[in-house]
DNA sequence: TGCTGCTGTTTACAGCGTAAGCGGTACGTT
DNA sequence: AACGTACCGCTTACGCTGTAAACAGCAGCA
């Protein structure tokens, strides 16, 4: 074995400060204590280094969130483009599962990924990559899409992902931020509302009947039934 | 006509404080310049007054987001209420097109009906009221729906709401915020990328040949198509 | 030996949300 | 008329944020 190395690996000291090394930290710091608490100051913190040291690697806060994001997307693309499917059902179904996993595995990332800004106006969240979507309108038409139905696929597809997994995720996220009284406006001897359970007990006998039904998780289910329900509707305008 | 009134109305000066005056300035502002210029000591000036004085009427900032989002919402429900429906899918349409609505009144403001935690986990936004959800699985109900049908009628409705108008606001949004590049790691002398508009002009012709039809606004046709074929669907799960 | 380029630190500044205390004004009671 | 007492908005202050700018240590090379 080489006694000496020029690499990074050979200490326990951090080895060296890089872009993918911060992007990846700050991907770790949104995921354990939310979006907020990543701030410059904290994650140079994680990295045993000064705030300003990132802003050798990352332009800013903002291009660092959008580097985050990015790095969400593009192990993705990789794989969807590797993988080999017969019929565009198939594909999409890729895609969506594909999405999904990354949805739940970076739950408190992926509204970054639905809310930003994407470069392009027509580069719809969550696909907000040029690859990816470039990649998605080449195989629908591959497989006998017209420009307009691609098109017409391509935004009905992102929309129903961004609906499904938005709430899917934010119900997995439910108290990264804690919860606070709106206060009343004027005198405050109101009889006090303990908890939301409660004042929808007299108002809301339906809400109180369904709560158990409300908050049983089926979102795999329901992500499954409607991505079958969406790919049928694009097949009758297909083939019609 | 009364010479004075003791009211608020008389003179040009700003007649008062409120909380309601505070969330309707933060709402204007919200739409006016995003929102995270709403600023405490922004919305203070727009009413002339220091920000500190806002804390009179709000219990801080996650206090008047939170009452801007309920603004929002308030003011639809007593609506969907007053209107008279004959069937269930009269209903959800005039439901889904008020909310499309308010989604199309205040683009900017909307993804915070979306994105901010609602009280429950079984408030799904962007109907995130209890008196909004209990009257709909309410006349769900009525209309001889049981009540797992009318959950996951509920859930399927509130997903498709959130994916077509958090898409459909977010391309009427576009540049609030500023693009900036993304810096590359190494050196620099990699030949400059002008615009988005160029780099995929080699790599993804789909996309090249489709743009002007991917920039199209369609969105109120592909609303319709959507929601008809989500109603179809219950549809037939009802009646089966 | 000195020069040059890269890397991380230090210092500094404007702006943020907000806790705490202060002053003025209007009003009910005496 | 005078006084106590709410209420309302202002002032000050603190710790936090993102980041511009100057600086220090250290590598390799002449």
């Amino acid at each position: 074995m080489s006694p000496e190395e020029p690499d990074e690996a050979r200490s326990t000291r951090p080895p060296r400060l890089s872009r993918q090394r911060i992007v990846d930290a700050g991907l770790a710091s949104i995921e354990a204590h939310g979006v907020d608490q990543m701030t410059m100051r904290s994650l140079g913190r994680d990295l045993g280094v000064e705030a300003m040291a990132l802003y050798r690697y990352v332009s800013g806060r903002e291009d660092l969130l959008e580097a985050v994001v990015e790095s969400l997307l593009d192990g993705l693309i990789k794989r969807v483009e590797a993988a080999e499917t017969t019929s565009w059902q198939e594909y999409l179904q890729h895609v969506a599962h594909e999405i999904r996993h990354m949805a739940l595995a970076h739950p408190t990332a992926f509204p970054l990924v639905v809310s930003r800004h994407p470069a392009a106006p027509w580069l719809r969240p969550p696909l907000r990559d040029i690859a990816m979507v470039e990649h998605l309108l080449a195989t629908l038409c591959e497989r006998g899409f017209s420009d307009d139905q691609a098109v017409d696929t391509y935004k009905a597809f992102t929309s129903f992902l961004v609906g499904s997994l938005l709430l899917e995720v934010s119900t997995k996220t439910e108290n990264v931020a804690a919860v606070e009284e709106p206060m009343n406006e004027g005198s405050a001897d109101i009889p006090e509302q303990d908890t939301v359970e409660d004042v929808d007990l007299g108002q809301a006998p339906h809400v109180v009947r369904m709560r158990d039904r409300l908050s049983q998780d089926h979102s795999e289910a329901e992500f499954e039934t409607g991505l079958e329900s969406l790919l049928n509707r694009i097949e009758n305008t297909v083939s019609h």
